[in-house]
DNA sequence: CATATCATGTAAGTGGTTACATGATTGT
DNA sequence: ACAATCATGTAACCACTTACATGATATG
């Protein structure tokens, strides 16, 4: 999956411009499972207009560039169909916060903490964020149906399950006393 | 954290070749949180050579290429330090099955069906893996102390609360009617 | 008066993956 | 006989990120 079909993807629940669908990649729900950027958008957005995937409205605007509206053809539709019956790739997670636990032993307690803080912070945030735009958010009723409400409840969950874990594990971890003398492994 | 780094905190383990670190990525604890290719490994464990933060020894072998076995040395060591006490970038995650999670409604039921029930065999997996590793494999001996066990318990916390929301959840995704009309959205 | 938001796009660079080249040994 | 495991390395390729180019409008 792709940055191409992330953006039929996200084009599926309407039209929207390149701005608008980084906007929706790193606000709404996509955020969790994806990432894109500028240089990837733009480029893929032009490349799905040649196939014929998306069809593109120029709007004019004093000031600034044109924005440029694209929205999912019946060809792009059937495009998306396709990608998403395809056999899913593995997870891929790439996380310094759990390697950085991993060696939790070579790190000095002062950053430890700090590293565990910042990750509880965070989980919380982004718990009191998918619990407000499930309430009332205007930026969310662009998604509604059985699939969206499942994939944000599995973030949900999964978040409240590793803030729950760290906050019941971390003294072990920061009471674990210093190895006596390092190289001595084994 | 790129694949050098990577190779300094399994090194830091104990010496291994380019190919025992390739296989505790993808066979340890590491290949829940990280990858890596031969083709990333053996130039980085060469760059890292030529920097001075590992020593090479060939042993010779009949038949084979020579077994080039790497140890951390002592300014190895602390540059994996060093990198570990950086500020952590954000996790990244990318995941096909969540996007297709999301898409529920585009999606023919068996094939619905197909992709949660790989998932949740994979997951199961997973925690018989980790299980097993925690009560008697001789390969998770490698790796021991709080460290360790604080990031594989997160793991299988993890999995553990994605497999109990999928088998929970499941039903609703699957009975969910499909929508009347496609594009009657809003 | 500086910073953020809106808005598109390109070019250079990077951090990898995939495939290739090579080949003995062991297990099925 | 055939596949898997052991073992290292290179080269071509790729998808993406970062930085640049451009600039008006609104917000604090």
């Amino acid at each position: 999956m792709d940055v191409k079909t992330l953006c039929l993807a996200v084009l599926s629940h309407g039209p929207a411009s390149g701005y608008e669908i980084k906007k929706a990649l790193e606000e709404g729900p996509y955020a969790y499972f994806y990432r894109a950027s500028f240089g990837a958008i733009y480029p893929s957005l032009a490349q799905l207009h040649r196939s014929g995937f998306v069809a593109a409205e120029s709007r004019s605007q004093v000031g600034r560039p044109d924005k440029r509206v694209y929205s999912l053809t019946p060809d792009g539709h059937r495009e998306l169909v396709r990608a998403l019956h395809g056999e899913p790739a593995p997870d891929y997670l790439r996380s310094d916060f759990i390697l950085m636990m991993f060696h939790a032993d070579l790190l000095s307690s002062a950053h430890r903490r700090a590293v565990i803080d910042a990750r509880v912070r965070w989980l919380r945030e982004q718990l009191a964020c998918l619990d407000e735009a499930r309430a009332k958010d205007p930026a969310a009723r662009r998604y509604h149906g059985a699939g969206p409400a499942f994939a944000c409840g599995l973030g949900r969950t999964i978040y409240a399950a590793e803030l729950a874990y760290l906050e019941s594990s971390r003294a072990q971890l920061e009471d674990a006393p210093e190895p006596p003398l390092k190289g001595a492994a084994e």
